[in-house]
DNA sequence: CGGGGGCTTGAGGCCACTCAACGATAGTGG
DNA sequence: CCACTATCGTTGAGTGGCCTCAAGCCCCCG
């Protein structure tokens, strides 16, 4: 019998935040919910998808890989969103918390059952899927047309509208997710990040600068030129 | 026989294939089915999303624009696809025939009257409105991390899955369409193909450069180091 | 306090872009 | 039939925006 020692699980190249460290790995079970750990996968590409999700608190990354380690991040999901919604029966990306998250899990076979007799939420879940593409499909906009400072721009934009807390951006995710999102390197966000902040647009708060200012929303509207 | 209204339709900066030849302008209308001269708009962005359409015969582009002209094209349409469906009540991209065009017309009040009785129905939309966000998702990956060398191969390939006639590529669209569709600029994507060529890897037919023979798909695989 | 991770900043390089010229083709009108 | 023109595609030369590589700072956490 030859046994299979090689990795357990795979330190990927791209966040480095869970080495070394023996945190929980699995999941923390309380009837519907779970909560994982910061970078923990909730799925990967490929696997089964017997499960929806949505997030109670935190926030999750959903990324595809080439072979080489380049990845792309498709969405991030926070507070409220749905996520992990397939058609088929496999997964189509990887999804790993951003930071400590906690998601409501729905049994992906109730939805089928209930959809065959339900039409609303047959067309609930289409609505779903629908915005997933409309993000998608600006998204595409993003990265096949803009420039770094126009999409670091739309970024800060965006989650300005999605998680903001009486003005103050509290981004859970690193350059380095930002960068992948955004089809940059971690650098080039960190430059059109500082170069907002040196025009007024922006400001940082404490020292690891993952709190942002909104200063001028106007302006900084007008760096990302939209449709 | 076909009446020409000389109609100037707006020469938008992407595709000047229109300019000076006033074709028809208004689509050729028989039954549920519409014929779109060349380079003729379909519908247009935050246009109200009346009909569905599915390609009969002849390629459609359905992509966004930025204020100052960048234009991303998101999908091609070719015989057989369905598109136009949108979750709210406009759409958000703008459609246009690639070549002289015909489509199948379903107007979208009868699929929401439908789906809300019929649950197969209802599940068929989610599929499609699916199946265009997995293109959309393999998209963003390409569009955010691929090289122009690869981003190149996986279009020949995609599109000798999609279109092929007996080992040859005839490619409706233009390079310009092709680089809008890839996130570059049309002179990249020539020499792309250039080099491709030189390799060996594929050739063309014909002057015009828009048949394309593929000599060795093994090895253009292999320059789309995919997921 | 020492180590490590995350963020910033600088210097230099490269890939894709810009600008430009050229060839080929198809359509037009004399 | 042959200019003439417009469009499309290719190719070359040079530029520039983002990337690569590297150093340094700061904070967190043992």
């Amino acid at each position: 019998m030859l046994m299979h020692i090689t990795s357990v699980s795979v330190p990927h190249p791209h966040s480095l935040c869970e080495l070394g460290i023996p945190t929980e790995t699995n999941p923390i079970v309380s009837l519907s919910q779970l909560t994982y750990r910061k970078c923990n996968k909730i799925y990967g590409e490929k696997e089964p998808a017997d499960y929806v999700y949505q997030v109670k608190s935190g926030a999750v990354r959903s990324y595809k890989l080439l072979r080489d380690g380049r990845r792309q991040i498709g969405a991030f999901y926070v507070s409220g969103d749905i996520f992990g919604l397939e058609n088929g029966s496999l997964h189509r990306s990887t999804a790993e918390a951003v930071v400590d998250t906690t998601v409501r899990l729905i049994r992906r076979q109730n939805l089928d059952v209930i959809s065959g007799s339900d039409g609303a939420l047959a067309k609930h879940l289409l609505r779903m899927t629908t915005s997933n593409l409309k993000h998608a499909e600006d998204h595409m906009l993003l990265l096949g047309r803009k420039t770094s400072i126009e999409r670091v721009a739309a970024f800060i934009l965006e989650m300005d509208e999605r998680l903001t807390d009486a003005g103050i951006l509290a981004l859970p995710m690193s350059r380095r997710d930002i960068a992948d999102y955004l089809g940059l390197k971690l650098e080039t966000v960190s430059r059109a990040l500082s170069h907002l902040s040196k025009l007024g647009i922006l400001g940082f708060i404490g020292a690891t600068h993952r709190q942002i200012v909104l200063l001028d929303r106007q302006q900084l509207a007008g760096f990302d030129r939209q449709n």
